[in-house]
DNA sequence: GGTATCGAATACTCATTGGTATCGAAATAT
DNA sequence: ATATTTCGATACCAATGAGTATTCGATACC
């Protein structure tokens, strides 16, 4: 009884530094999504992390190296479930359009991810540096579709009815158009428009429609 | 003789109010597109266009009023260009390659258009009131779109192999994907490139491809 | 010709915010 | 134990640029 009454200062615990980097780096995912980078305020950010800004001058060097770091942060983590999807075992159409419903789900439910794409694409569009990243990001990401198509059009029997780098780009390009337009307009892009809209132009480009 | 060998003021004409705003909004586009939004200074608009600060503030309420008379403006001008390939008369497959070439070329030659584009989607992406005005503009390019493919579908003899709204809507997608994909990384979508793209999603949706 | 009005130029204000310098507590080394 | 380093918090600064108040010249009107 002798030892402690008083509040007992309780020596806390320091964050560990990549921790402290984690949190910062979601935090500006989110506020960088929902304003914008220029109307992010580094302040905010960092608050919103659970921290203040000496804490984001501490592990990055300016706000424009935060937005870079997260920008490459997502390049390394862009996730290929869709591939997954498409290479799942079982009919080569309920495989389609299992990838269809996914995207689609990620285009309506994934906000975040729309609106920092939008970011990132906006200022890749005036900032020569930006742009280099960006680029790269989405060759890979087409490139991994390209391999994807090729391999599905070799399970569905005839050969490639297109060229594969093609129907990557169109399917890449249209994504990220539907995306957009689910931003801009919510209403006029529904999961299920989505959903057909890709499954419609999936099947165009692997499959020829069942003739009737 | 004794009448002038002075400078001769010159007593300036003053440029008529309607002239002034359009001037002030043809820079306003140049220089939103290529700085976005937030790093866009009023006075370069102002300087751009000739006048200075006051010219805004006297034409428009403030900036993002200025900003909200550009979007509405090309919501009015946007051009039915591509409808009218489309309508025009000769082979219903030429008319589809015109129009995909068209689109294409506009998407790699007027990158103000591309740019402002996306700095709308962007801001619609987070402000209720220029999503509104995005949201209706776009549904308008779409209602466009699918009344022309219902036409040239109607034209191409059988019924539409696809909803036409649907197909609109992934034309549409495409398009402003491709637009966006040609700022991020330019090299990856050239205007043979986005013609191609076009031409195969626009045939496949509306005519089956030539059996061999 | 003189006066009122209108509209753009000029000069200023004031809030905002990226960045910096410094401090202090926790971790680590000695 | 004590010195040293690390790293985030705090306080501050300077620049920037939207918005405003005012000026001044050109057009319109009498």
């Amino acid at each position: 009884m002798s030892q402690s009454d008083e509040p007992l200062p309780e020596p806390t615990p320091r964050t560990p530094r990549a921790e402290v980097r984690r949190r910062l780096l979601a935090a500006a995912a989110k506020v960088f999504a929902e304003r914008g980078y220029a109307d992010s305020r580094l302040e905010d950010i960092a608050r919103a992390a659970g921290f203040t800004k000496g804490a984001v001058y501490s592990n990055f060097g300016s706000k424009q190296e935060l937005f870079g770091a997260l920008l490459r942060e997502r390049s390394d983590t862009e996730s290929t479930a869709v591939l997954a999807e498409v290479r799942g075992g079982g009919d080569l159409g309920d495989a389609l359009r299992g990838a269809a419903r996914l995207v689609a789900r990620r285009i309506v439910d994934d906000t975040e991810r729309g609106r920092l794409g939008l970011e990132f694409a906006a200022r890749a569009a005036r900032e020569e540096p930006t742009r280099e990243v960006v680029a790269a990001l989405r060759r890979a990401q087409r490139e991994a579709a390209s391999r994807a198509i090729a391999e599905a059009a070799r399970r569905g029997g005839r050969g490639p009815a297109v060229d594969p780098e093609l129907a990557a780009l169109i399917l890449h390009c249209l994504t990220n158009g539907l995306s957009m337009e689910h931003l801009a307009d919510p209403a006029a892009v529904s999961a299920e428009t989505a959903e057909q809209a890709l499954t419609t132009v999936l099947t165009a480009l692997l499959a020829p429609p069942p003739r009737s």
